[in-house]
DNA sequence: CTACAAATTTAGACTTACCTAAAAAAATAT
DNA sequence: ATATTTTTTTAGGTAAGTCTAAATTTGTAG
């Protein structure tokens, strides 16, 4: 049985490294789960040990398929928790992160069967993120970030970042919810900002918010 | 913010002092707890000086009313949740007890209050149980264990032990639930083993599962 | 190629929540 | 009242997960 903090860490090398494409490097992972290199290197030894990653010294470390089970496992808990929080609860989508931080450690497979079934089995959570299945298989999204797009071009946002609740409430506002069509009006080279369309409203967006939108290709 | 460990201690100390009305000695602790007695020695020195119960060496803890309220705030989320899980997610009510073990420990004040609201505010939980509302007010419940009952008293069916999964798929094969009217019809005084009458039924019921089910006095 | 900087690992400590074994206090029995 | 048993506390350790500071390795720039 793993412990909690083993579990966040099996989540982040999965993220960090693109689904397991990529080595993480300890800095990336201390950064990222708010601890300091040292802590990460003594981890990141018992989770080689214990086979869930392979580890080299001082190249980082890679997720092991052992590992990304896991770590989808933790995902898919976290993904449908924040989606049961909004649909069923009705809290905001701003709101439901950091809880599902604490839920998705809970150990029951009945338990987030039964959520699952409830909800209809749904494909993504409210910040439009795939949900694994029970199997760990996850829908890859074809998608970039907004601050990729040139002026002119058109797309539909597919994901947005969930963990930051003021960017949330913001994108809130302004309409950016997974699904809407966005065109990119203009795009200042100084800054990175841009100038977008969101159901015929427009906006200036700075670059930071650009990085933090997925749209489709 | 509290330890889980702590929070644990806090909800046994309520549970064996009756609500605060008694002194908790080391040993009941270390049994209840699952631990060894050096082990609550240790935690309860703690929790002494932090105030949330009072410590003298050698005669037990008594809970404090800055004690009682953490342990309410937990029992309520324990309650809430076991309903949840009956409730909305078909959970049976043997299969509840283990999973809120896990669930009274997340911390979001408005997550317990939204689903306290999706259910309706129910007063007991599916063993019997009164929930305790946001402000630490709890029912207390009238109520003796069905092995104090002499031959001939009618009852009704309280509470029933929450933690014994074995026994609850029992009591539900006799149909023992709250709410069900009990009739004594005899009692052996040998080994304290009893007959009784539910819904005109006729059962024999070990001395061991009276002490689990609380009637109406 | 060498010097310096950056990243990473190692060494040594700390906190929490446990444990066993020994000592001390309280309860009970003679 | 004294001896024995039971309960509780103290002493000293352990494992998990963290930290700071120092040492080591790797990367970069002249
Ligand atoms: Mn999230
Ligand atoms: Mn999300
Ligand atoms: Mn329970
Ligand atoms: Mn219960």
């Amino acid at each position: 049985m793993l412990s909690l903090a083993e579990e966040n860490y099996l989540k982040s090398i999965y993220h960090l490294s693109d689904a397991g494409e990529k080595a993480v490097l300890t800095n990336e992972l201390a950064e990222a789960l708010n601890t300091k290199a040292a802590s990460v290197t003594d981890m990141v030894k018992k989770l080689s040990t214990k086979e869930f990653i392979s580890y080299e010294k001082y190249y980082g470390v890679k997720i092991t398929s052992k590992g990304k089970s896991v770590a989808l496992a933790v995902i898919r808990k976290h993904r449908l928790w924040e989606t049961f929080l909004v649909q069923t609860l009705g809290f905001k989508w701003d709101e439901v992160h950091e809880v599902a931080e604490q839920l998705e450690h809970i150990k029951s497979t009945l338990l987030i069967e039964k959520i699952d079934e409830f909800l209809g089995y749904p494909q993504v959570d409210p910040h439009g993120d795939p949900i694994p299945n029970a199997q760990g298989k996850i829908k890859k999204l074809e998608k970039t970030a907004l601050k990729n797009l040139t002026a002119g071009s058109e797309s539909t946002i597919v994901a947005v970042k969930d963990s930051d609740s003021n960017l949330l409430k913001y994108l809130e506002k302004i309409g950016a919810k997974p699904g809407k069509k966005l065109t990119v009006i203009s795009k200042e080279e100084y800054d990175g900002s841009l100038q977008v369309a969101i159901e015929s409203q427009h906006y200036f967006i700075s670059k930071e918010v650009s990085e933090n939108i997925l749209v489709t290709l």
